[in-house]
DNA sequence: GCCGTTTTCGGCCCGACTGTTTTCAGTCG
């Protein structure tokens, strides 16, 4: 039997939905199983035991249906309706299923109709025209299916935000100088801040929507145009990155910039709110809805801020517009000042070639210098980690001393020794506290036995937390984004013993790490737990992520006050010098 | 399948683009 973990519900039921869209069933049944998803996965508490225990009256958007069938699956490990479903249709429909312009109406068809399964009979079909000859398919039809299987086979379809973020700052940039644009933003989930995106974007206000489509379709660094129409245009980049483009009018652009960033659900969310108000909201205008005798509020709303106010809502930031808890707060004007790029004085864990890193000690000294940090923490690896180099106790005290001899070079840098200490496999750690006590800090960290069950690994974490010389917990998942699934992890246990044991957690914010995940850090913040923002920087250019991990940071609700490296040099020092266990 | 300060039944956000169609279905966001 399978670990029954939080994803695990929430992936079952998405699957769910997916086998009831190709069986052509009620919509807004499928959008019920999509909802519950959201809700156990956004759900504060420990939704797994309360399923198991079938404690889950009450919870919005999980009514008996779905009760039951979380209960069954919590409590068995498997969910007899889903095996029924998924019986129905071969697994390669899945893989169908993300091609571009292929719905599930579509390979329903291609399947029904001409038994394919799988990318290669897809690709088959097409290429001998039987595709074509289908109703509601045609030549063009085969010609873009060619082409999205094509593309499927290049890109997973996802992209790091760090490595869209140079194409996306250039094409705003052009957008922003063409003469007919008055305004130009990126919208969609790059404005939210997610750690990975699927396509950027962006949005124009002009007099000329066409001309901007057009030149769109011909940036430079366009490898196809998959749309252009009079206000929209869709494009390949030669990175395999879709960009889209929304041209409208001034007078619109409140309304289809909160309109295209987003989320789904939180503009679901709003416009259901809006309807109560007897208002109908989309990417055009906040206008009464038919019959009902107000004045319309869309002439004089010119900037997005304008639209939450006239729904008696605070601004709420892009970055926590995921339709979790953000319109309550707003409603209630308790959204928090979320941190800002300048909040930031330092950073902690870093290498250097005394380990894995490829810059020296001087090197990142020099680079944080000329980032305008106060402080810089060294950390890298411990003996364990033989594959990145690890350093022994003797290399390991022969570095401070480098560290302190290379600080008297500096004023205005603060440098810290420390370590990125292994945690072993029974939550023992690769030095022991004698050593650990002479270091400024410690990030502990798990680099092996990733397989370990949920419960093993959670155990194996709080026992490092518990050690008085841990500062933080490193990467607490270990995911590499778009590679590596996360190892299994009781968030709440771990948030909890850190709140208790005053440890840290860190924000990971290495571009393919984002580690912890910014959903969760609403949560340890309001238990206390203190976030480190540290970039894992193993260069010098590594340290530029720190600007990721505050988008990051900020999509997690975290203020200024929440992030230990946004204390002054000043602060830091005694709060470094202040025992664990009374740190604020 | 979920939900209820209009409702326990009848709603559930909505518009642009494409291709296959002659008025619309499917897909996407």
């Amino acid at each position: 039997m399978p670990e029954v973990t939080r994803d695990l519900l929430a992936d079952l039921l998405d699957e769910i939905a997916l086998l009831l869209e190709l069986k052509g069933e009620n919509p807004f049944k499928i959008r019920a199983y999509r909802n519950g998803a959201e809700v156990v996965r956004s759900f504060d508490g420990d939704i797994v035991q309360r399923a198991k225990d079938d404690d889950l009256k009450g919870i919005k958007g999980i009514g008996d249906a779905l009760q039951q069938k979380l209960h069954e699956l919590a409590s068995t490990g498997l969910l007899e309706f889903h095996q029924n479903l998924k019986d129905e249709f071969p697994e390669g429909l899945f893989e169908l299923l993300e091609l571009q312009g292929l719905g599930p109406r579509k390979v329903k068809a291609l399947y029904e109709e001409l038994a394919i399964a799988s990318l290669g009979a897809l690709r088959r079909a097409c290429e001998a025209g039987t595709v074509g000859a289908l109703a509601g398919f045609g030549k063009k039809s085969e010609e873009k299916i060619l082409t999205a299987i094509d593309a499927h086979e290049r890109f997973s379809g996802r992209f790091l935000l760090a490595a869209v973020a140079p194409d996306a700052e250039r094409i705003l940039h052009l957008l922003r100088q063409h003469p007919a644009v008055n305004r130009a933003e990126i919208a969609g989930s790059y404005r939210r801040g997610k750690e990975t995106v699927h396509d950027l974007d962006f949005l124009v206000a002009t007099k000329e929507p066409a001309t901007l489509t057009e030149f769109f379709a011909r940036l430079e660094g366009t490898q196809e145009v998959l749309a252009q129409g009079s206000t929209k245009a869709a494009i390949h980049l030669q990175s395999g990155l879709q960009c889209d483009l929304r041209a409208i009018s001034n007078a619109e652009w409140p309304f289809a910039l909160m309109y295209f960033t987003g989320s789904k659900d939180h503009n679901v969310e709003l416009r259901s709110r809006a309807l109560k108000q007897k208002l109908t909201l989309n990417e055009y205008h906040l206008a009464p809805v038919e019959g009902a005798e107000l004045e319309d509020p869309t002439p004089k709303i010119k900037e997005e801020s304008e639209i939450y106010a006239e729904m008696g809502l605070q601004y709420i930031e892009p970055a926590l517009r995921e339709n979790r808890g953000e319109f309550k707060a707003a409603e209630e004007g308790a959204l928090p000042r979320l941190v800002e790029q300048d909040n930031l004085r330092g950073t902690f864990h870093n290498h250097t070639t005394a380990s894995d890193g490829r810059a020296t000690l001087e090197e990142m000294a020099n680079a944080a210098q000329e980032l305008g940090l106060a402080y810089l923490g060294i950390s890298d690896h411990s003996k364990s980690s033989f594959q990145a180099n690890g350093l022994d106790e003797e290399r390991l005290l022969a570095q401070v001393k480098a560290i302190r001899t290379l600080q008297t070079k500096f004023d205005d840098l603060d440098l810290y020794a420390g370590n990125e200490v292994d945690i072993l496999r029974d939550g023992s750690l690769d030095f022991d506290d004698g050593i650990l006590a002479q270091l400024d800090y410690v990030v502990a960290s798990v680099h092996a036995s990733f397989g370990l069950p949920e419960k093993e690994m959670t155990a194996r974490l709080i026992k490092a937390m518990e050690n008085p010389h841990v500062t933080m917990l490193g990467h607490l998942t270990g995911r590499l984004l778009l590679r590596r699934d996360p190892y299994l992890v009781n968030h709440e246990k771990i948030i909890d013993c850190a709140a208790e044991t005053k440890t840290v957690i860190e924000l990971n914010c290495s571009g393919k790490r984002m580690d912890m995940d910014w959903s969760w850090w609403r949560r340890a913040r309001d238990r206390g737990v203190k976030c480190s923002i540290n970039p894992d920087a193993h260069n010098v250019e590594g340290l530029q992520n720190l600007h990721f991990g505050i988008r990051v940071a900020r999509k997690g609700w975290l203020r200024r006050e929440d992030i230990v490296n946004c204390l002054s040099a000043v602060e830091m020092r005694n709060w470094l010098q202040t025992p664990k266990g009374q740190r604020d």
